[in-house]
DNA sequence: TGTACATCAGTGAACGCGCGTTCACTGATGTAC
DNA sequence: TGTACATCAGTGAACGCGCGTTCACTGATGTAC
């Protein structure tokens, strides 16, 4: 039987990767606490280190804060993609993307507040200069292959819009009581939004006909 | 020349309306300083009064919010109410209801703020037993009046919420960078709001026709 | 290979702050007789 | 109309709290010679 060298070892006075553990730590305590416990102290607390550590790492509170939205927009984005690799197999349909978004709203409550804390604070999407890991790109190009040469560039961008900001609300709002029986009507979660996304013209009308 | 009545007379050890004037303070808060800034003791401090003087209008912090959030949602109805006055006459369309609807949130963003953050944590927009103040029906409304007996009441229903979560999601990101050149191109904050909102089906599918 | 030393990444105590809330109080109001 | 008294709506001092940030410090690391 082999036994892992990485025993009870003492923590060493070095940490490592500190920068990643406490945003790490941060992940936790919004999972399971909530945006309110987001402080820099606590953070510090459940990395195990002191509260004036993180401050060798970040500037402070709000470059911290700022890093984890960038991380929560980095990972949102690859959701999209991987939803986006299904559209691209004609299996699916546009409205999928939305799906996907909302979902990882769903699954990360509290970190998608803190996404959008930032991105209010910093009035702008964090833009990626790689369009592989911009989500609004990935949407706009999803958009732009559906539409096809019929629609023009501005239509595009326009739809773009509309289609983040629709899936922005819904994240926001589908858990509202006020949809309840709609969702109990039409037979559950999933149904309910793309139900909804598919009254958005631009999801329903530019369907990939592959 | 007439002089006022109320001169600098003090102010009496009974307040007449503290609750009242105690959110009109918060209002001045969150208009001056915005939404971090209203705090129990700030809106106290701003209203004149000692710091526990609130207690005896307001449970805690928490139902001043509520009473604020509410009372914002409530002037959105208003302004969604002229809106679909305008769309009555058959002289404006269905996006003007979004229109209105971001004009809100653009001129009151600290409340704009607070509202949500209530809605949130109750989990539901507030709703009103009288039609004529709740803003989710008067948009309800305006659609069945618009797609008449075409479309089924489930419909509407999904294409309310679609038109809401969009308008919401709009005024939440309209000010974002990333939209600046394609306002300048379109000419226009007003001109770039009616392009997204009209390439969201709803609004632009079921224009009324009167 | 060994040693001196600069640099780095931690510690832990302390700072001042504003907050929500409670408490015993007091001044004003209104009602019963 | 006058007075006693209950009730109401304020006061202001105090509580404990967690926060962001700073500071002088120290232990570990790595590099030059």
């Amino acid at each position: 039987m082999k036994t892992t060298s990485v025993a009870v070892e003492p923590k060493p006075y070095h940490h490592g990767d500190l920068r990643r553990a406490l945003m790490d730590s941060a992940d936790a305590i919004l999972e399971r606490d909530g945006p309110n416990a987001l402080s820099l102290r606590a953070v510090a607390r459940e990395a195990g280190v002191s509260p004036a550590a993180p401050y060798h790492h970040f500037k402070d509170k709000d470059e911290l804060l700022s890093a984890i939205a960038h991380e929560g927009f980095s990972r949102l984005s690859t959701a999209l993609v991987e939803a986006a690799a299904g559209i691209c197999d004609g299996e699916t349909k546009m409205s999928d993307l939305g799906v996907a978004y909302v979902k990882f709203a769903q699954s990360h409550p509290a970190l998608y507040r803190v996404m959008y804390d930032c991105a209010r604070a910093e009035d702008a999407l964090p833009q990626k200069p790689d369009h592989e890991h911009d989500g609004f790109q990935i949407l706009k190009d999803a958009l732009t292959k559906a539409g096809g040469n019929r629609v023009s560039e501005t239509d595009v961008h326009l739809a773009s819009i509309a289609s983040w900001c629709a899936a922005h609300g819904l994240a926001e709002m589908s858990s509202f009581i006020q949809f309840r029986s709609l969702k109990a009507e039409l037979g559950g979660e999933e149904a309910f939004l793309r139900g909804v996304l598919d009254h958005l013209g631009m999801f329903s009308r530019l369907k990939t006909t592959s």
